[in-house]
DNA sequence: TTGTAAGCGTTATCAC
DNA sequence: GTGATAACGCTTACAA
């Protein structure tokens, strides 16, 4: 089934290539009667405009890509849904790839973006070296969601990671506690250590000193929650809080506390990051460190644009939320 | 800046357009020496070809348009992932649309996706009715997942939601329980219903007759597993157990439970169905009803390449299993 | 206001 | 083997 051109349409509609496309982009006015019949030979013949071609003779594709990391975290999908919502009716749309976390399927579905000729690529998390995606963008409007380059070129949009570290100790503090342990994430990853960086500042700041048999290595994954309290518990310190580098680690303590007959919050307070969906449910629902998630996908869709019509990018850090909820309450004493 | 084109290869290397697009596609072989100088330029241009150009001259985009519903969900998420496995090094790649569950976004999505001349459209959720997509698809290969379809035209990928819902009551039924409360989903969501349907088939054959009273509706979310249950206990009935359409229905149920003093599972047993990542780390882990997700996405990819290179489709309906785990226990006597 | 014609960057079809 | 040259479907000067 060949697809109907819009030469097609031209000649159903006996006007010229060039008037069909002024009707259908709205460019210049035509003549009512000859819109008329183009719009109706459109109709009839069911035509639909290859982007391709238009592209091609345009140079611009009106889309930007998204390179996620789809490994179904409720987070980097709220980004996602962020930068959709951002594109709004700008006229442009979002066209997505997915790295899966591996670099190379990373570098490739970068490489397919660019080959698509977007106008621009919105990397949300990924692993890349700022070099090794500008070497592959080569002076395509860039900018990071969820990660931060302190690069020229690779603009970005992230949250205060300290911040929120800070935040979670601290309401810890304030509720009396002194023994909070902390479950960090993978320890290459920046945000992890920067949230960690917020637990010791909290700390430091109210002179409570870091023990470092309280602080376990975890992966941001439920399992490494389950075996950080596992460690903790071998370990033999006493703790009355906890706080996971975020909310799926902070679910695998809370079931690791629960086999080892220790209440939340009872025995201990719990506290994650991320705010995903689930945590508001669970029981008891998580005190956690809110991410505004979608918001910075917005923002990211608002520089995008910024960026491609020259009117530059206004850097901003968002900062994150302390949502109180169940699992934390004042220390026993 | 420009971008590099097949055309400068061919100027620095000294030889043709065409010869330039043979090495590059390796379509015939060409001289040794030749096919270096192409490949030097190439690399020391930075040439990126245009897959937009490849396209619209080729006729084959080489791409597979997903329109997926990023509502967040993890049970899409993981279809999404097993689409992109399946198409592993066929040479396909995947271009993401989103339709965030309306109508109306969904259509234009489509169309944007058949626009940009993809070769072959899956469908993942989605409401739009099988006319409105064989009209914007006319004659696409397109298929559906996690959404069953009769009509000839769009072929779909799908599990057994009434034998899951069977499942998810039988083993209830099996513990001993016999006041079955069940949590509906969306109503005119076809899953919501076959999964009811094999709750009464269930409890038919078991010759329990179902108490409307126990009934409940609800819309897949967590706040609705809330409100059903204050339903459940505002009406004053007896049940020992409940079957939620999905485990984030569960999630809300087991805390509003909770809130009223029931216990999972000592007092009420709480089935769910999805499997999703956060399920096994509740507490207490939920028993559910997995759905092999990922693998549907997969079956997709495989199916979509056989439409596709004209193989034909073969339908498969595939079976969900049931996951025990510790929110189900035997009826207490 | 409208038509003609020249691209846009590839692939594909020819001859050579 | 290799190089012209014509598509591919559309946009966009440039004329008229």
């Amino acid at each position: 089934m060949k697809n109907v051109t819009i030469q097609d349409i031209a000649r159903v509609a006996g006007v010229s290539k060039s008037t069909v496309s002024r009707v259908l982009n709205g460019t210049v006015a035509v003549n009512p009667e000859k819109k008329k019949s183009v719009l109706d030979a459109t109709k009839r013949l069911g035509f639909k405009p290859s982007l391709i071609a238009r592209s091609l003779a345009s140079g611009r594709s009106m889309t930007i890509g998204v390179l996620t990391q789809m490994i179904g975290s409720p987070f980097y999908d709220a980004i996602s849904q962020g930068v959709i919502a951002g594109l709004g009716d700008t006229g442009y749309s979002p066209l997505f790839a997915d790295g899966r976390w591996q670099v190379q399927k990373e570098a490739d579905a970068l490489t397919a973006l660019v080959g698509r000729r977007v106008d621009g690529v919105v990397l949300v998390g990924g692993s890349m070296t700022s070099e090794q995606i500008s070497e592959v963008c080569m002076g395509l409007p860039t900018l990071t969601v969820a990660r931060r380059f302190y690069d020229q070129p690779i603009h970005s949009i992230a949250i205060d990671n300290e911040l929120g570290g800070y935040q979670a100790t601290d309401c810890l503090l304030r509720l009396g506690h002194q023994r909070i342990a902390m479950i960090r994430g993978i320890e290459q990853h920046e945000d992890a250590r920067d949230r960690f960086a917020g637990y010791q500042r909290a700390m430091g700041e109210a002179g409570v000193a870091v023990d470092p048999s309280l602080v376990v290595d975890g992966d941001f994954s439920a399992e490494s929650g389950i075996r950080a309290v596992g460690e903790l518990l071998s370990r033999g310190c006493e703790f009355s809080a906890i706080f996971a580098a975020n909310d799926l680690t902070a679910f695998g303590a809370r079931l690791a506390l629960d086999r080892n007959g220790l209440r939340v919050p009872d025995d201990v307070s719990l506290v994650g990051f991320d705010d995903q969906m689930e945590s508001a449910f669970f029981v008891p629902p998580l005190t956690t460190i809110r991410q505004p998630a979608r918001e910075m996908g917005k923002q990211a869709s608002v520089a995008m644009m910024n960026l491609i019509n020259g009117s530059g990018f206004e850097s901003c850090l968002l900062t994150s939320e302390l949502v109180v909820r169940e699992s934390t309450r004042s220390v026993k004493d």
